[in-house]
DNA sequence: CCGTATCCCAAAAGATACTG
DNA sequence: CAGTATCTTTTGGGATACGG
């Protein structure tokens, strides 16, 4: 359905996660269906400035890789719920970590350096 | 020099640090400064499947987020050593336990699971 | 309410030629 | 060697309309 002309080589580990995490809200999305069961409208209206397409096209792809998995309530109007898997959960101190380290960042924005002359 | 049109909001620390090691061959370059000081020219045999634009590029936003230097030998041909900033080493742990997660869900390849369907 | 199809634009990355 | 300037292709993401 999203089909690459050039496939992506996911030959290790640090390309495997940044494919799994590296969407724009798939962080948030994560983030928010770590909270609880969270319904698509929910979380539409968590991440307001998303357009409805990308994060659909990103739960698809969360749900693809196993992180998250869905419940799809038979009834009319539909209802659908979004869980964590336990490998979804396993992803959350792994984010935890990245989020920390550029909060820390944040606090002490960068200054570039001088340029070094070598001898 | 390479100007953005729509600014990126960086409000928190998980954008900050995919906008630091989120290029395609960053973590590659960081893990190669990592081991010593490198040239320009041994980066681009270590990771020949970059094009050189982009090398250089990922390189000096790097640089402008403080993560690695520049020292110039002011000598003919010119010589130039990147070396990892003490920032830059602290953002060793967290790529290793990216790479780490990533490693081992390579190991594991995941299988879609089957459509839940709710009560 | 949930989801998909279409269309469009901006950004990332590749190829390559050129300069000091 | 190191670095920059074009130019081009691919991809990611936004807007929005439509269908079940």
């Amino acid at each position: 359905m999203f089909e690459r002309k050039i496939p992506k080589d996911l030959d290790c580990g640090m390309a495997m996660i940044m494919e799994i995490i590296g969407g724009k809200w798939k962080p948030c999305l994560i983030r928010n269906i770590s909270q609880g069961h969270r319904r698509p409208s929910e979380l539409q209206r968590l991440n307001a400035k998303a357009s409805r397409r990308v994060l659909y096209q990103q739960l698809q792809e969360l749900e693809e890789h196993g992180i998250i998995e869905r419940i799809v309530y038979p009834v009319l109007p539909p209802k659908v719920e979004y869980f964590l898997t336990e490998l979804g959960n396993s992803l959350l101190p792994v984010i935890n970590v990245m989020d920390d380290w550029g909060t820390q960042y944040l606090k002490n924005p960068h200054k570039r350096p001088l340029l070094k002359l070598g001898a």
